[in-house]
DNA sequence: AGAATGATCCTCT
DNA sequence: GAGGATCATTCTC
């Protein structure tokens, strides 16, 4: 079943919840490829620093100001394609960023996109390393510039409910910026092996998660 | 363990 | 013209 767009028209907080489990797909000619979302960033209107609405409406952030259930794909660092989800209603700028997914179909063309212009090669690929990080999934899963603006609840790139069973999830803070990082919008399955390592700030909790290999 | 680095290009000032 | 919601690898301490 594909995710109606009142799912999305929701606050961000919750629908970054409520998308871990759920299934991302992306069809070409190529071929499909989807994977269970396992890690999610939020990124909530112009008072959040970080997010792409910071500055006020651009022609670049455009879709965040668009109607929820939309895809908001657009190029970082230069290499990059990253996907969000649009949020809330029109007129609210916020979305969730996909940052690492468990493949479920298309796992060959998943490696065969990752090793392409690379020295790897496609089966030297740990199966959960494919889409961990958001700009690795965009390349597995086939994702450019060209899906900007794609309607998540309709075209080719959506996002399903399988019912796959609930998963454990944990907030933290949000990877890779440094504005806004007191806010803890981070959410991801803590036993997921697809998810982003941590890396950055030092664990100040008694919780010594601290994993040797 | 943490910092630096390089590949690489769209967007906004 | 500068600067990114990255990643993997290579350094330095």
């Amino acid at each position: 079943m594909i995710l109606s767009r009142e799912f999305y028209a929701r606050p961000t907080l919750d629908v970054t919840r409520d998308l871990i489990g759920k299934v991302l797909v992306h069809d070409t000619p190529a071929g499909r490829t989807s994977g269970v979302i396992v890690e999610a960033e939020a990124y909530i209107g112009e008072s959040d620093p970080a997010c792409h609405a910071a500055p006020g409406p651009t022609a670049r952030n455009a879709p965040l100001y668009g109607p929820p259930g939309v895809a908001y794909v657009y190029l970082n660092y230069g290499m990059h394609y990253l996907v969000n989800a649009v949020t809330e209603l029109e007129g609210s700028p916020a979305a969730v960023l996909i940052r690492a997914l468990e493949p479920l179909e298309g796992e060959p063309l998943m490696r065969r996109r990752r090793a392409r212009g690379t020295r790897r090669r496609a089966a030297s690929f740990d199966a959960f390393e494919l889409c961990r990080g958001p700009g690795n999934l965009t390349r597995a899963m086939g994702i450019t510039l060209q899906r900007n603006e794609f309607d998540l609840t309709t075209s080719a790139l959506r996002i399903e409910d399988r019912r796959i069973p609930p998963r454990k999830v944990v907030w933290s803070r949000r990877i890779g910026i440094n504005v806004g990082v007191e806010h803890e919008w981070r959410c991801y399955d803590p036993e997921s092996r697809a998810v982003t390592r941590d890396r950055g700030e030092g664990r100040d909790k008694g919780e010594g998660t601290r994993e040797k290999i």
